[in-house]
Parts: structure tokens; sequence; C-alpha cells
DNA sequence: TTAGGGTTAG
């Protein structure tokens, strides 16, 4: 019976994409004869849930193609993926897509579009969005605070989970998540203890790992290492010891050697420190410039085999998303790209600009520093921007890890230099520099 | 057989 095979055939290609394996659970869907609606969810699901938004976007459009009519699920799954690859324009397409069909814009749809839209950088979008939904529940306010965490408005966070409980709505953990990450991005290390006691004492909600993480975050960043360092001692949740590698990071922050090494041996005795510690010893190391203490934790990171994700940047041009991968010369426009980075450092040399060599953790001369610096991905996605956008548009970029202080310098005064707006999103946060100022106030 | 929100680290 084909209606038979149709399930078990969905079933099992659901199985593959929950566990992971989406090349198994795309094999199994290429072969299948006929295809519904969930089959065809199942597999734009499975890769926007596991890191594979650009292939779950390419698979919609073949589903549109083929004349398969999409639902509300479907739109889930799209938006989200929209949001991870920083796709506004397909996000917008989305939208009115919605508008023209049957499916009206209920607390799920609501939600995902506010994620999309803050994710892509439209703030103002998601915000109408939150505005125009009916029945708000609690994840729609969460949507929107993460929204404004991630753009460094803690203020309009702040403001928004005090109206939850004025309309009677209770606070989630992911709320605090919110407000907590908030906090951090502001500095705000009082009122982020004020939310945590009260999250514990007042709402009855048992701190996560998570919620120790973005203590840790906001005690370390804003210098606190000592209170954090024991705050982390004080718990024993933390069962992949993220929480060290928070206040390890922010040891680097603030070139606190000692507490670094301290900690290092702590986990050392514990038999818990692995090769990430000793990455994050290494930068402490590095950003004090004593290159030996580096190459004694290269040499422990070579044995114990470190991975380190691969950075990349990307910008959407034309509804169409481009990637630059580090030292990139692959993109059909490189030439193009390559001549505007030599201009761009010429404008930069113009304005007195020196580059940040410390941003380089390697032991290498200053020359090498500058020239390693000049090819920053970011600076590549800029530099594609610049020349394939109208001039006073707004250029968007966006890049999976934390941007660099250099390129940071870098970007915010070519903002003043070329009087456009440069919206970024790195791994923590929304960057909104404007005529030379960063909306993150250089604290991210 | 699908279905909204998630911090921290390299």
């Amino acid at each position: 019976m084909p209606e038979t095979n149709l399930v078990s055939f969905t079933a099992m290609i659901t199985g593959y994409a929950k566990i992971g394996d989406l090349d198994e659970a795309r094999m199994l869907f290429d072969g299948m004869k006929e295809r519904d609606v969930v089959s065809w969810n199942v597999m734009i699901d499975g890769y926007a849930q596991h890191g594979r938004p650009n292939e779950s976007l390419i698979l919609f459009r073949q589903m549109l193609k083929a004349r398969m009519k999409p639902n509300e699920a479907t739109m889930l799954a799209v938006l989200s993926a929209c949001g991870q690859v920083g796709a506004l324009e397909s996000g917008k397409w989305i939208h009115l897509y919605l508008g023209y069909s049957s499916m009206s814009i209920n607390a799920h749809l609501g939600t995902a579009l506010i994620d999309m839209y803050s994710k892509c950088g439209s703030l103002e979008d998601a915000r109408m969005v939150f505005d125009g939904i009916k029945d708000k529940d609690s994840v729609v306010y969460n949507a929107m605070i993460v929204g404004y965490a991630i753009h460094g408005f803690t203020q309009e966070a702040l403001n928004l989970f005090m109206e939850m409980s004025q309309v009677g709505l209770h606070p989630t953990d992911i709320t605090f998540i919110g407000i907590l990450s908030a906090c951090a991005h502001a500095g705000l290390v009082s009122e982020g203890w004020a939310l945590f006691n009260l999250m514990k004492d007042d709402c009855g909600i048992q701190p996560k790992v998570e919620h120790y993480g973005c203590m840790v975050n906001l005690l370390g960043r804003a210098g606190k290492l000592e209170e954090a360092y024991d705050l982390v001692k004080g718990t024993s949740i933390d069962t992949d010891s993220v929480l060290w590698g928070t206040l390890l990071g922010a040891c680097r922050l603030h070139k606190n050697v000692d507490l670094g090494e301290q900690i290092v041996e702590f986990l050392h005795g514990l038999g818990l420190a692995n090769s990430g510690t000793y990455v994050l010893l290494s930068n402490i190391y590095a950003s004090t410039g004593n290159w030996d203490g580096v190459a004694r934790m290269r040499a422990v990171m070579k044995q114990s085999g470190v991975q380190k994700e691969p950075g990349c940047s990307s910008i959407e041009v034309n509804n169409k998303v481009h990637e630059f991968l580090a030292g990139d010369m692959k993109h059909p426009k490189s030439k193009e790209i390559y001549e505007m980075l030599k201009q761009m450092n010429k404008w930069l040399k113009a304005h007195g600009y020196t580059s940040q060599t410390d941003a380089v953790l390697h032991n290498i001369g200053d020359a090498e520093k500058e020239r390693s610096l000049e090819v920053h991905i970011e600076k590549l996605a800029l530099a594609f921007g610049l020349i394939s956008t109208k001039p006073r548009t707004t250029i968007k970029i966006f890049k999976n890890l934390r941007v660099c202080p250099d390129c940071h310098a870098v970007i915010k005064l070519i903002s003043k230099i070329t009087g456009r707006k440069i919206v970024m999103r790195d791994r923590n946060r929304f960057h909104h520099c404007v005529d030379g100022l960063c909306s993150c106030g250089d604290y991210w």
C-alpha cells in the first residue's frame, strides 16, 4: 500500500534527522517515490535544527518548485533557518507569503517571526510582530526579550520582563536567561544578582548551568573575577566545565594570569582539564605577550588534538547569502574584493588608524600581524558589502565566532568614513555601528 | 511522521 510506505519512510527520515544523521535521512528522502507535506517538513526542519540552515532554505525552495503547499510547520522551520543565517530578505518574503496564505499569525508563527527578525538585525520589525500578536504567552515574551538582549537594549528587555507579570504571565527559565544576558551586555552586576535571587527565591526556578553561565559571564566581564570564581566553585552542576571556560575567558579579558593558572591547576588536579582548558590558558598567556607560555600550551594542545571551529562571515546581497572563510580567494568577485580591501586600508591609514596587533594570538612579527589582520573574514565580507550595495544603505554582516577587537575598530571607523550604518551579528550579540560609534559601547 | 523562545567557551 503506497500510503503506508509514505508514512513509514517519513518515520524513518524523522528518526535519522532526530539523531542528526541528515545525510542518511536525505538519501531516504531522495529515494521516495511520493512525498507529502510532512516528509518535506521533516527534512527541512532536520537541516534547520542541526546547524545546516542554508540547506534547509534550499530544500524549501525546491518544495515550492515541486508545487507542494507548505503549512505552519514548514514556516516555523524555515523562519528558524532564516534567523540562523541572517537571511532577512528571505524572512521578509516568508512573512509576506503568510499574509497571502490562509495561515494566521498565531503565537507560534509570531514567535518564529520575532526570532527571525531580531536575529536578522531588524528589531523594529520584531517589535511590530510582537505588538500584533493577540494571544501573547510567555514564549512570545521570551523571544522578544532575547531579541532586545542580543541587540544590547537592556532596559527594554527589563521593561518587558516587568510587563509580563503585570499581564499575569509567569517568567520561565528562558526568560531569566534573556534578562541575565541583557544585564551581562550592560555590565549591570547588582541588578543581575537581584534577578538571579528573585528567580530562585520568588519564582521557584532552580538555576541551571545556563543561568550560572550568565552570572559568571556577567561578573567576569565586569572584572569581578574572584566573585565569579567563588560562584563556580560553589556549584556542582557544571557537567562539562563550561563555567570554567567562561571564567578563563574573563581572565584573558582582564589579563589575569595568576587566577588563570590557579584555575587550570585546580582543574588538572581534579582531572577536569581538557584540550579547551589549554586553549584558554594559551590565550591568556598570549594576551600578556608571554610567548613561552603559549608555546608550552601549544605543545599540550597538539597532544590532545584540539579542534577549533573555523571562522566564517557572511552577508546577504540580493537574496543570496555569501560566505567567506579565512584567507578565502574563492569568491567570483575575489579580485574586486581585494581591491576594495586595499582601498579600505588606505582610508584607515589616512584616518590615523593603527591596527590592534594584540588581537593576534600568535608570536609573529608586528608587520606580519598587521597582514594577518588585514584579511580577517569580517573585513572581506565588509569589502564585498561595500562594492555590492548602494551608497548610504545599511550593510549587515554575520560572523559565527566573536568579532575580534581589531575588526570591531575597523568596522566602526569605516562606518564613519563611508557614512554607512554597519550592523554586525557575532557569536554573542549585535553591533550597530554608526558614525564611528558602536551600540555595544565597546563592552562585549 | 513535522510544529514557536536558549546562555557560556574556543
